[in-house]
Parts: C-alpha cells; structure tokens; sequence
DNA sequence: CCGCATACTGTACTAAAGTACAATAGACAT
DNA sequence: ATGTCTATTGTACTTTAGTACAGTATGCGG
C-alpha cells in the first residue's frame, strides 16, 4: 500500500448536485465517494491515502464549517474545498482561517475545480510526508526509558555529561551509559543529528529553572 | 526605540469612511495615519515598529489586493485587514491564501474592528520577535568566511572532523581550526546549539553528491 | 612593498565522548 | 522465586574534540 490512488469525497445534501459533480470528477479518472450528510461522512473508515473533501457550507444539522472543526480536532489530513451557492462571506473567510484549503462558489467552472483538486492532493502528499516523519520520530521516541528522555531532553541543550550528572544527581559514567542508549534507540551517529530529530518533532530543550 | 506605539494605517481612496474610520480607530487610543492611495501608502518611510493595515479592496489603478502583492514582495510584516462594501468572495478568499490578516465587510462593527486589530498587532509581534532572530542568526553567519560556512554546513550534518577532512580534501588539524572559528564567530559553545540556530535560519545540512 | 585577511598545517597536550568488559539494586509480572 | 526492565555505577581503554603555543602561503588594497 506504499501509492494508493486518490479518493475525492463529496459530501452534499443536494442529491442533484452531487451525483452531477460526482460525475464530473470521475470523468477525469478520480475515485469518487459520495456522502449525503457529514454524519454519514464521518462513519467511513478513515482513508489513510491520498484524498480530498469536496464540502457543501449549508446542510441540515451538521453543516460543513461543522465537519471542518470535527476534523481538525481529528488531526484529519485531507484538504477540504468548499462549495457553496450562497454568497456568505464571513463563512468564507472564516473558513479559510480555520484552514479549508479552498472555497469556490457553486457553480463551479471544470477547469477551476480540476486544478483545485489537483494543487488539494498536492498538499495532502506533502502534509503526510511530514507526518511520516513526524510520527516515525514519536515511534522512536516512545522506546525511551523516562530517565533516557530526561537526558535526552538535557543532551539537546548542548550540556556536557559532566553538567547534566551534576544537574540530575547522577555520576557521569551514568549519564554516558544513558547517552549511548539514547543514540542507538534514536538510530543517530552524533548530537547534530539528535537535535535536528528533536526541532522536528517539536521538543524543546530542557530549562534549568523553567518560568522561575 | 524597545517598544514603539503602533500605529494603524488606513489606505482607502473614500475620504468620507476613512476620515470616519480614522476617527474611530483613534478614539480608543491608537495612533492612526491615513492614505488615499496605495501609491501615497509606499511613499511613506517604512515604519519599523507595531502596525497593521485597514485596506480597501477597490480603489482606482492600484488595487487592495495589489498593494497587498507588493508588501509580499517587500517581506512587509504588517497584517493587512481587508475592509471592502462589495461582496467579492473571490477576491477575499485569494487575500486570505496570500496571507491576508482578515477580510471584513463595510460597515464593520466596531468590537469586530477592534478585537481584529488587536490580534493583528499582537500577530505583528509574533512575527517580529521571530524575524528578529533569523536576522540576528543571519547577521552572526555572514561573519563567517565562504569555507568557513563550508565547514559549518558540513559540521550541522553531525560529521567528524576527520571525515569532513577528507571529504574537502584537508587536513583534521585544519577543519578544527575552522570549527573553532565558527563556534567563536556564531557565539556557541555546542554542536547542539550550532544545529538549531543552523535550522532556525533555514539552513539545510550540506549533502555529499546533491541530487546524484 | 607592506599589512591584513584567508586558508592551511604542525606538535603536543587536555578534556570530553564513546566503548568494552563489567556489577548491583529495586520494581514488577508470571 | 525467577526473570526482565530500569537505573545506577565502576575501571580501563580508545577516539574525538578542543586548545595553546606555533608557522607558511596567497591574494588584495593602499
């Protein structure tokens, strides 16, 4: 499952204009999903490839602004391009904020939608690459001890053994035999290395006296 | 010159709302300056302190959205918020891909003004204290002799002296007197700090054949 | 021509990191 | 209880980095 072929969902109340875009998309070789309402969107198993979401504004219930902030707290990767009929500005823009990737008016004309749709799974690719690399991190920072992860935290400062031993109350044959673990669980050759895995995962370097 | 008062530029080719909507602005304690032109708004020195932008959308030869393209150009770092009458969704949702801070229909309420221009100013902030840093990081690096920088880039990849030696062709004697120059020059005392300052500034670790 | 910056190198030493043998002790699960 | 994981420490050695004296060569501007 190492390249897997593209979905495009669609999710639209309006049976009419859905099966009509759904249509659309397919004719350009797109795998198409459609979706009445977001719920039933939502009950999908989640696709872990390459997609993106085609989201009506105003539907009964859960309107789609509505799905957009159910999938950012699901840290969902699929860019979502809004379509609407209705001219509402502020959801519009209020949208885009909060991260939608696009947001055309209905109707749409082909040649915009096709070029969205292909810059939307662009973005999804590079979005999952870095995520990959990100959780590929986390994957190895999980196999750290608490005490590893301390040091680690102390290492990426730039502290000597000798430093961080004092710090912590240990001896710095301890700190060394802690190090080497670190290095070889992490999968690095050097310090260089150990921060630059540390800056991508988001980890900050251990303060002495934090807000003090 | 630590802490500048900001000041709210206004650029709005309707002398009657912006006259108004200066008034306005000022009444709760900003310092404003007004413009009837994007050309008129260049001309001014560049202020180098807290401020943001109310910006109309239409106005004769140069456009909202143009001005906006030219403070792109020129890294400006003043959020631009976009005060427009005419509902043009396309137009606001291209600010808003191009970076725009808000997009607000005329006539704006006025906690909705003052609360956007208040998280503009603070965004104003955020923006500054980081470029700040690349330019202090940047103004450290060009101190840095051209084989001196080699050598840097090669050190932030985690390599040892010797290896780096041998791959520019020098002795490891040579290559410590370089790296001892570049923790001296970049006011570091760790390969750890070289790598995040190096990765702040947005420079990738030097590649043994790149792209072969 | 002279001074300065740059690039390079040498010897000899110290300090730090890494490693190869270890061992000890507590916590916790089967 | 027995085994495994975690945390700790020891000794002795090798490798690497850093430093303190250096010196040489080249190019460039005044």
């Amino acid at each position: 499952m190492s390249k897997m072929t593209p979905i495009i969902f669609i999710v639209d109340d309006d049976a009419k204009f859905r099966k009509s875009l759904a249509r659309l998309v397919k004719s350009i070789g797109y795998d198409v999903e459609e979706f009445e309402s977001a719920q039933k969107f939502l009950q999908r198993t989640i696709y872990n490839g390459p997609s993106c979401l085609l989201l009506d504004v105003r539907m009964p219930k859960v309107t789609g602004p509505d799905l957009q902030a159910e999938l950012l707290k699901r840290d969902a990767l699929s860019p979502i391009i809004f379509l609407t009929a209705h001219i509402d500005m502020n959801t519009g823009i209020k949208a885009m904020k909060d991260g939608a990737f696009d947001f055309l008016l209905k109707p749409v004309e082909e040649h915009i939608l096709f070029k969205t749709i292909e810059k939307a799974l662009n973005k999804y690719t590079r979005l999952k690459e870095k995520q990959n690399e990100i959780n590929r991190i986390k994957q190895l920072l999980s196999t750290l001890t608490p005490r590893e992860y301390e040091v680690f935290r102390w290492i990426i400062t730039g502290m000597l053994n000798k430093q961080i031993a004092y710090d912590i109350n240990i001896t710095e044959r301890t700190v060394k035999a802690h190090r080497s673990q670190i290095m070889q669980k992490l999968k690095v050759l050097s310090v260089a290395e150990l921060a630059r895995l540390a800056l991508k995962a988001g980890i900050s370097p251990a303060k002495k006296n934090p807000e003090l």
